[in-house]
DNA sequence: CGGTGCCTTGAACAATGTCAACCTCTGTGG
DNA sequence: CCACAGAGGTTGACATTGTTCAAGGCACCG
C-alpha cells in the first residue's frame, strides 16, 4: 500500500473525496454539491506523517477523530501507575478516537506505527454533519460498535485463551485486517514490535517469541523479523478458536 | 433499594418521569409539554421483572436499549465455542445494549441478577428523540463512552493484575457502583454468584474464594455468603491499584 | 429433614512469567 | 564502506502463580 501524494499535490476537495479508495468506509454516503461544503468543513485530509507520531494524547481536550487512510497505528491507555496497555491496532478505514466520543478529553493516545495518512473529523462540526446527513450518524455509531466488538474480542481472548491460542488469534486478526484493506492475507508485515504484540495479547514478549518459534517449527507460519507468512490458515484458525 | 411499585400503580406519564429519582441520568434533559410526547413514545417504563430474566438475547434483532432503574444485571457474550464471558455488571442508571448501537442484532445478552425494573428506549424512535433534543444524543454518546471505559478498565485489569489485585479492584468497583446510586459503599451485597465474579475478572472460582478468605484473614473485609463488608477501603484501593 | 447447588478448602500440577545471557538487525558516524 | 553501538528479539533455566481435580461443608428450598 503506497503512501498517498503529499497534501499539496492531491486534487482539491471535493474531488479528493471522490477519488478516495476508502470512500465507502467514510461517514457521508453521498456528495452532492451543497452537502459537499459541510463535508469539507468537517472532514479534512492530512499529509502523511512519520512513524511514532501522536495523532492525539490521552488527557488532551478532544478536537477531532481521525480516519486512517494508509499505514497503521496503535491505541494506548496508560493507567494511574503509568503502565501502558495497547487497546487495539488501527488500519486503513479504522476510526481513531471513538472511545472519546463524550467529547471531553481523549481517553487514550494513538501513535502511528509507520508513515501514515488520515483524514481529520473535526468534532466541533460533527453534530452538524449528523444533522445534514442522518445516515452519517448511523455509520458513526456502527464504527463505534465495531470498535467495541473488536476490543471485547481482545478481552475474551485474554480471559479464556492459552498463549498459543492468543498468538494464533492475533495472527488471524491481522490477516483479516489485511484482507479487509485488499492486501494479501497470507503475507503479513508486522509494523508493531514484539513488545507491542505481547502487550496487546497479554503475554510476556519472551512467550510471544517462543510461540512463534513453535508455530514455525510446526510449519504453520514462516517468520523472518517483521515478515510473517501464513502457511496453514485453516489450522491457525482452528487453534485460535480453541 | 426497594423495588418500585408495579406499573399499574405508578402515576401515568409524564409524571412518572418527573418523579423518577434517576431522571438526572436519563437521556432527555428537559420535559416541556410537547417534547414530553416524543419522550413518551421513545422511553417506556416497565414493571419489575424477576431474577434470571433476559432483557434481550445475543443474536436477536435490536428493538430497544434498557435503562436500569433498580436491581442489577449482567452482560454476557458467548463465543463460537459456546464459552460465556461476562462483560460487565449493570446497576441503576446504567444503559444496557450500548454495544449494539449499530442497531442490527444484539451482540450480548443481558440477564437480571435479582428482581429489577427498567425503562425501555425503543431504538426505532431513538433517532427522532436525538433530532428533537440534540443534547440527548450527547448524553447517549457519553453513556456509551462510559461503558467503553468501564470495559477497558476490566481488560487492563485482566492484562496486568494478580489475582489479589483483581479481586480488590472488583470490590472497589462494586463499592463505587453502590456509592453512585446512593447506597452504603461499605456494605455490599453480591447479587452475582462467585462463578460470575470469577468469570468477570478472569479467575477460577476457587481462586476467588481463596483470595476473599485471605482478605478476610487480613481484616480487609468481612464476608458472609453474599454479604460483604469493607473494613479497610484505603488498603483495598491501594491493593487494587497494584 | 433431605437433597441440590453453591461455595470452600487442600494438594498436585501445569503454564507462563522472570531473570540473565546472547544474538541480530539497523542506523550512525568515522 | 566498515565498525560499532544500541535497541529489539531470542533462548534457556528456574520460580511463581493460578488452575485443576477431588472432597467436603453450608445454606436454601422443597
Amino acid at each position: 500500500m503506497p503512501d498517498p501524494l503529499p497534501l499539496h499535490l492531491v486534487s482539491p476537495r471535493p474531488l479528493a473525496c471522490e477519488e478516495c479508495h476508502l470512500r465507502a468506509h467514510c461517514l457521508p454516503d453521498h456528495l452532492d454539491d451543497e452537502f459537499a461544503q459541510t463535508v469539507a468543513r468537517v472532514i479534512r485530509p492530512h499529509q502523511p506523517i512519520p512513524r511514532g507520531t501522536y495523532l492525539f494524547r490521552q488527557g488532551a481536550v478532544v478536537s477531532a477523530f481521525y480516519f486512517l487512510r494508509s499505514g497503521s497505528a496503535k491505541s494506548v491507555v496508560s493507567d494511574a501507575s503509568g503502565r501502558e496497555s495497547i487497546m487495539r491496532f488501527l488500519f486503513p478505514s479504522d476510526l481513531a478516537g471513538t472511545a472519546s466520543m463524550d467529547l471531553t478529553i481523549y481517553h487514550d493516545s494513538v501513535i502511528t506505527l509507520e508513515r501514515s495518512s488520515f483524514c481529520e473529523l473535526r468534532s466541533a462540526d460533527l453534530l452538524q454533519l449528523f444533522r445534514d446527513d442522518p445516515p452519517a450518524l448511523q455509520r458513526f455509531l456502527t464504527k463505534i460498535s465495531d470498535n467495541i466488538l473488536i476490543e471485547r474480542h481482545a478481552r475474551v481472548r485474554l480471559e479464556h485463551s492459552s498463549a498459543d491460542e492468543r498468538v494464533a488469534d492475533f495472527i488471524v486478526e491481522l490477516a483479516d485486517a489485511f484482507a479487509r484493506i485488499g492486501r494479501n492475507a497470507n503475507e503479513l508485515y508486522l509494523t508493531m514490535s514484539r513488545y507491542d504484540i505481547a502487550n496487546y495479547i497479554g503475554l510476556a514478549p519472551e512467550t510471544v517469541s517462543r510461540v512463534l518459534r513453535r508455530f514455525s517449527d510446526d510449519n504453520l507460519i514462516v517468520v523472518r523479523h517483521k515478515q510473517l507468512v501464513v502457511c496453514n490458515q485453516t489450522r491457525l484458525r482452528a487453534l485460535a478458536a480453541g
